[in-house]
DNA sequence: GTAGTCAATCGTAAAGATACGATAGAATTT
DNA sequence: AAATTCTATCGTATCTTTACGATTGACTAC
């Protein structure tokens, strides 16, 4: 097969896979902390930053785009990208939760 | 190619993006859930609650394995997975402070 | 020892992800 | 209008991931 069977999960599983795979590259961590720390944000700024070809950069905002996560500007003849708050505070939200549900004083099963 | 240009990124984002690509599957994500809450740790009760075949539980077990977030038990006949606290922590640090990096009241650039 | 149980691994098929060169589209500048 | 600049998309190659059936290996129970 090689592909996903979502409909045996839960909408908040499914979610939060979503959001893990925008972390779940260097490029894409890279580029997020880039957007973050305002060394580039423009698509060409980043380019320079990252030692991969303009159409992988441009491939991974995509993905980064179809998350939510962050969020392009049309500024001519630039695309200035950045963080979207929503997003990013859901993550937050989302990850805090579930990496509390675990007690590190609990034991291990045996 | 296909291939991730590992040498091209920090240690620190590639070990992000390998933590992150262990929620990065809603299956890995219901795993941890259901080791977590403890309705089930041995492989064989996985396989139960989720509706995924023996094998493809096992291979997501290898994964989360070889990332370090989980631990298996060998309690013959059976296998008894949990998770490790050590590298749980690491998450919620890594996590935490890559999400605390950015300020929701930054404004967006432009 | 034989049968049974459980989980890992092998083999394989299909889809997705990663990467890049080349091209196309949209806007500014000349 | 023509040239330039910047980014998105197309096409493509290659590798990885997801999934499952079948087999193997290890241990228990009889």
């Amino acid at each position: 097969m090689g592909v996903t069977k979502t409909e045996i999960f839960t909408e908040q599983q499914n979610r939060i896979a979503d959001l893990a795979k925008a972390f779940s590259h260097p490029a894409r961590v890279a580029i997020l902390q880039l957007l973050i720390s305002r060394k580039a944000c423009v698509c060409g700024d980043l380019v320079d930053e990252l030692e991969l070809a303009q159409a992988t950069v441009s491939q991974h905002l995509k993905e980064l785009k179809r998350i939510g996560i962050i969020h392009g500007e049309i500024n001519p003849p630039r695309v200035c990208y950045c963080i979207n708050p929503v997003v990013w505070s859901e993550a937050q939200k989302t990850f805090g939760s579930l990496l509390d549900t675990f007690a590190i004083t609990e034991s291990c099963c045996n």
